[in-house]
DNA sequence: TCCCAATTTGTATCATTGTATCATTGTACG
DNA sequence: CGTACAATGATACAATGATACAAATTGGGA
């Protein structure tokens, strides 16, 4: 269940509501009120909350998604984010862009293709620039 | 009794789960560690495993069962299909090698190597044929 | 062996949740 | 005034979840 999140908005100071409900936010996860896993109000609850319009409240929680002090899904909620994502981080760090470009090349053999073609499927990607990962 | 997959979700990608889920199995099927006649976990078993609700398994299935890749049967469970064709393979394997070299591109760059020097060192291991996977 | 109820498995439907797009409002500036 | 821009609101949509259902299997008991 969502947490229980009270706070007054102040119409008239001037500052948009979706970066009072932001600070807000961003002081309740650095005192500690807000933790890890937490699951924020839905956008539509704290919007009904607050009566103000749901999509003040997602564009809240896309300012500090963007800056990953929380996780919103689509169907799922919104969530504070686990602590540092430095850890995935840290185990890649460990490993050396020759043992990184060894897996590939591992894994590509597994699927039946010549150290050759895996190569050439880089070299494509390169060219291409559809290496920086925009899906994302 | 079904087969065991392991693989992670990445909830922050972007990615549809249902989608991530298909690719995955998708380059299972691709690379030959998912074969033929093998039955795929139910799916509750693998909706409870990834902590996701198992209509989501169920769409991604259903995805991979309308390109004839696996049958869905209920009351029966999921199988991977029998004798795709050549094409389809190819298909596969195709799409799965430029997802690998994207991934490790991807990896490269978060650990702050450039497409080149990546691509570099393709090139070199290519050459000294130390792809061969003695580091294991 | 046969039948049938319980269980297991996938499916259909709808609710919930966040997102994308565009319209509306308000304000600053010329 | 009128334009331009940011903030907010309305609406439609995509992804996921909850629930009820249908189809196949399973396991006793007659």
């Amino acid at each position: 269940m969502p947490v229980k999140l009270d706070f007054q908005l102040d119409f008239r100071s001037g500052v948009p509501i979706y970066t009072q409900i932001a600070e807000e936010l961003r002081r309740k996860i650095a005192s500690g009120q807000l933790k890890p896993g937490d699951q924020l109000p839905t956008v539509r609850e704290l919007a009904t909350e607050l009566r103000i319009n749901f999509n003040t409240v997602s564009r809240a929680y896309r300012v500090l998604d963007e800056v990953r002090l929380i996780s919103t899904q689509t169907g799922r909620g919104t969530y504070i984010s686990e602590a540092p994502t430095e850890e995935a981080i840290l185990q890649l760090k460990q490993k050396s862009l020759r043992e990184l470009a060894q897996t590939y090349l591992e894994d590509a053999a597994r699927m039946g293709f010549s150290a050759q073609e895996a190569r050439a499927e880089v070299d494509r990607l390169c060219e291409t620039g559809n290496h920086t990962g925009e899906n994302a």
